[in-house]
DNA sequence: TGTCCCATGTAAGCAGTTACATGATTTG
DNA sequence: CAAATCATGTAACTGCTTACATGGGACA
């Protein structure tokens, strides 16, 4: 396996300053994993992309794309590797410029976050369908959330295998918040599901009242 | 199951190509609310935009867009209304085809949601800055957090004054899935803000420990 | 022989944001 | 006299998704 370096030149690098390109949220999830270690982009592909991601997935399309333009702005490089028998790639290292920046992103709060849930949504329109199918459409709901739950198990164990640690750990690991986000996004899928259950009980009731009302209506037809 | 969702999702796509236009996720918003009342393009802002909504926000540029898609879409329908001493407004309500797409639309299921959570990527890169820094960020975000629930807790009493109900209401209630919502708006907040201080303890522990570490050294050196 | 894995990208389009635009009436 | 409320829209842009495109090696 032989490697080349592709490094910029500080004449690119400093073009691409001059041009000031606004980052997105995904461009700083990137440089918070470069930021433990280098990466290619399609090792960021599999970590960031559904379903291996809980906190900020995107495609790989994407990530070839934002990655490049982080390169253009300086806050990361690429080597590139060639290697007999796999397919040439690009490891990316995020530069001191690019450390910055994730500071000053991570310090820029409070961070207010966009209200959308679209289960949440069709609960509120759920009124226009019959309980029974209601029923149904929140069982669903549970059978995924559980699915996803069992997901967010294997990225944990997976994380730690990754970083070799155990989780968890004390908040002054640089692994502290991975391991923090994680456990949120389960506890928070938990919670979800509690809720789901608790409609799907009052559903149940409800049916169950009509099951009644009819066997008595029947009843009363019998004798 | 699987048979009969890709049906209905063929279903709609061939509906959806008659009529020419896809419904997003807003759309479906929107006829949910009109579904319970008429209501014009202006007081759908004001329910569906920040900081009013906490299920799906949407801003009034991309409502006044997407009510004229729908029109032409035949999901929706409205008439203008003249007033004096006041600009004149477009009332909308629902149609029977749009009913049946809400319908069609609350038994799509499951939802699978994007995960994206800005704040939690912001502390998985937590690690990058101080732990004074850090636990700055955490304070205003449990601040940002307090503020959002008490928008919340506004938004249900403006919701049971504007259909002029009592909240809990009972799951056979046209209301108990916006009320349902409502409440998981905020129980997920309030747990988002316990996750937040399970953090900032541990963020004061440490500093806590440096600054008695650095206590012992100044001991040392005065004695 | 076909499918999965590795590895990188581009093109077209949709969803959502920001900014621009107008204008009358009410309220402090 | 300024600001807020009512009321509706358009234009330009960014972020993200979906689909298209390529190509060798491993494995069943």
């Amino acid at each position: 396996m032989r490697s080349k370096l592709n490094k910029r030149t500080a004449l690119e690098a400093a073009e691409a300053k001059k041009t000031g390109q606004k980052i997105p949220v995904i461009g700083y999830a990137l440089m918070g994993r470069l930021a433990q270690g280098d990466q290619t982009g399609y090792q960021l592909s599999l970590i960031m992309g559904p379903p291996r991601n809980f906190i900020w997935e995107a495609k790989h399309s994407q990530i070839y794309t934002v990655l490049g333009t982080l390169a253009r702005a300086g806050y990361v490089t690429f080597s590139q590797v060639i290697q007999d028998s796999k397919p040439n790639k690009k490891v990316y290292s995020i530069t001191e410029q690019g450390r910055a920046a994730l500071r000053e992103w991570v310090l820029q709060s409070p961070t207010p976050e966009p209200h959308r849930h679209e289960f949440a949504m069709k609960v509120v329109s759920m009124w226009t369908v019959s309980p029974e199918d209601a029923l149904r459409v929140i069982r669903d709901q549970i059978e995924l959330t559980n699915t996803e739950i069992g997901m967010i198990d294997e990225h944990y164990n997976e994380a730690q295998r990754r970083y070799n640690t155990t989780f968890p750990v004390p908040v002054t690991s640089r692994y502290f918040g991975l391991y923090a986000a994680i456990k949120q996004a389960r506890d928070t899928k938990l919670a979800a599901i509690e809720w789901y259950e608790w409609i799907a009980e009052q559903l149940v009731d409800t049916l169950q009242g009509e099951a009644d009302a009819a066997f008595e209506s029947d009843d009363s037809k019998a004798t």
